[in-house]
DNA sequence: TTGTATGCGTTATCAG
DNA sequence: CTGATAACGCATACAA
């Protein structure tokens, strides 16, 4: 804190009157005397009074803070995410604590016990790749703390969720693979414990399945730490006899390491092998060729879970609900087959 | 907050004993018998038991909550200062509390006022663009709470900076385009009123001033809001009748708005024009061209600013003070004037 | 309309 | 080694 803020109590002194009128005074409540009451609040501006919300939160039993804890700060959804939700809870009055867990599980529980030990009003929650089970969550639920679960969700736990409809991405970007002619389809997965990798996987199979297409095992490799393993699975995808036309990749990061190392196999694309990647970073327009992607409103789902999470501690008989947003194709050069002769 | 989280009243009735005997078996202090201390951390475990931080900081008068306020959340620069900042913030045990100003100066006084109604024990500050003077900060110095900008910073404020040489970081830029036989270079500047701008802009300047080249005012063109102004300003760079061998952009984005244009006028790249972006986001690396860029050390910065602040939290007396750090360079085709003909 | 007393959860200062 | 009691800054029921 500082040297010497004033409290209501310096103004009480200052003013000769009581630190109960000073309060009553300084929040504008009706039964004051309007004279008491300007002589108070002038003061106060001039003493460049603020109150102590940490007091008040003693007092009032909430903080008016919401915790979010996200994998990493600086990946480009997030930081989406991250927008949309410190917007919201500023224009609702409440403050974000924002934490990353670095995708560590045991980060992950320090930092929930430490927004619980700062009384945040509640706390929303991308889990990381690591975490396994929802142990660490419990202890949420146990504490009556409201708890939204937004983007990456733990599946088990009974709680409110925003989240994309990761399996409709998945199918439309598998889909727009195969309308443009791919039969062979090879998938780039997340680490296998996350509910986006699943969900993204199953609209994999789903659209293969659609169009009758088979579903080869070697063709889906998993990917625990995204792009840190991407290489080595387009390696493993491009290493046996029959290869792919067409990559459904789990992040625009990892589609465009693919692309890179097509590139240098001489591998034309998308006219050999077409590429979707998914998140609609910046780096899937500006890429070479630029990458289709499945765009997710981060914004929105930030702004959402906040909203949510803002109902749930108001009300805390609030069911707890699950709200799906639907992701948009962004078709670009890499699976543009034929538009694909016109890239300089 | 929630229903009913045990306090050490709680414990201390369950026990039978005192709330001071169980304050201090909880922080394990010396003076206390074995025994009962190990009974109350047991029941404190047992029961889920959190210490009230808020509680806590009103009598220690610290919340070890650090303020951040950033323009933009979501700009890759400022996801990987906010990365190094929660980074070693967690290390020494503080918290963010992130906000952004929207590049608006009066949501950032606002939020100033926010954070010091919270208590932070401290406040870090990269200025929004809007920012003109230094009124909004003048509070924190008379309540005496430590600030230290970072990145873009304001003039006249006696307060610790932890900056990049943008000076050197600009002069390396434009040298570099010199060195590759640019003459007429151009500069797609930023927000007049921001230091960063301004140093850059120097930098610029003596660059060109140590090859002798002439500087012209119509080449140096202002862009209030970076890459939303940055069309505009190319389109006017190549009005005239004499145009620019070389662009030295403000940012990424900007820069690749820049070759977008010249892409589309059929003027190729690097040979006619070569362009130098700043940030090194990772849209320069993937865009087509790949963009030459000036690096920063975000997370560096994130870590040097977080650790500049506890140090004034600490010490009250502590001097401020200026950490400059230097960027660096990353060459890539945008300006690599003898390996151009080797782009595919 | 105003003041007094009490409490929020914790720590610190004393006595015992 | 342990237990009362008074703070921290503020809000509120109650009294005046």
């Amino acid at each position: 804190m500082s040297k010497q803020q004033p409290t209501i109590k310096d103004l009480a002194r200052k003013l000769r009157i009581s630190v109960s009128t000073v309060s009553r005074a300084l929040r504008d409540l009706p039964d004051v005397n309007p004279e008491t009451k300007k002589a108070v609040q002038d003061l106060a501006r001039e003493l460049h009074y603020e109150p102590n919300y940490i007091a008040q939160s003693l007092i009032n039993r909430n903080t008016k803070v919401i915790g979010v804890i996200v994998p990493v700060i600086s990946a480009p959804v997030f930081g989406r995410i991250l927008a949309g939700m410190h917007d919201t809870a500023q224009q609702q009055g409440y403050q974000l604590m924002i934490c990353q867990s670095n995708e560590q599980a045991e980060l992950e529980a320090t930092l929930i016990k430490q927004l619980i030990a700062f009384k945040a009003d509640g706390i929303v929650i991308s889990v990381s790749s690591e975490t396994k089970n929802a142990a660490s969550f419990d202890v949420l639920e146990a504490k009556g703390i409201p708890v939204v679960f937004f983007d990456r969700v733990p599946l088990n736990v009974h709680a409110s969720k925003v989240v994309v409809d990761e399996y409709q991405g998945g199918m439309m970007a598998v889909e727009h693979l195969i309308q443009s002619g791919c039969k062979q389809i090879g998938h780039l997965a997340g680490p296998p414990d996350l509910s986006i990798s699943t969900n993204r996987l199953n609209g994999y199979l789903a659209a293969l399945k659609k169009y009758s297409l088979p579903v080869r095992e070697k063709f889906i490799i998993p990917c625990p730490r995204f792009e840190e393993d991407a290489l080595k699975a387009v390696r493993q995808l491009f290493s046996g006899k029959e290869v792919p036309d067409g990559i459904f990749a789990i992040n625009d990061a990892s589609a465009i390491i693919a692309i890179r190392y097509l590139k240098k196999k001489g591998i034309r694309i998308p006219e050999e092998v077409a590429v979707v990647g998914f998140n609609n970073d910046p780096i899937s327009e500006v890429a070479h060729p630029s990458v289709t992607s499945v765009m997710e409103p981060g914004y929105e789902m930030g702004c959402r879970t906040i909203e949510t999470v803002i109902r749930h501690i108001r009300d805390h008989h609030f069911e707890a609900q699950t709200i799906v947003l639907k992701s948009k194709l962004m078709k670009r050069e890499s699976t543009d087959r034929i538009l694909s002769n016109k890239i300089e």
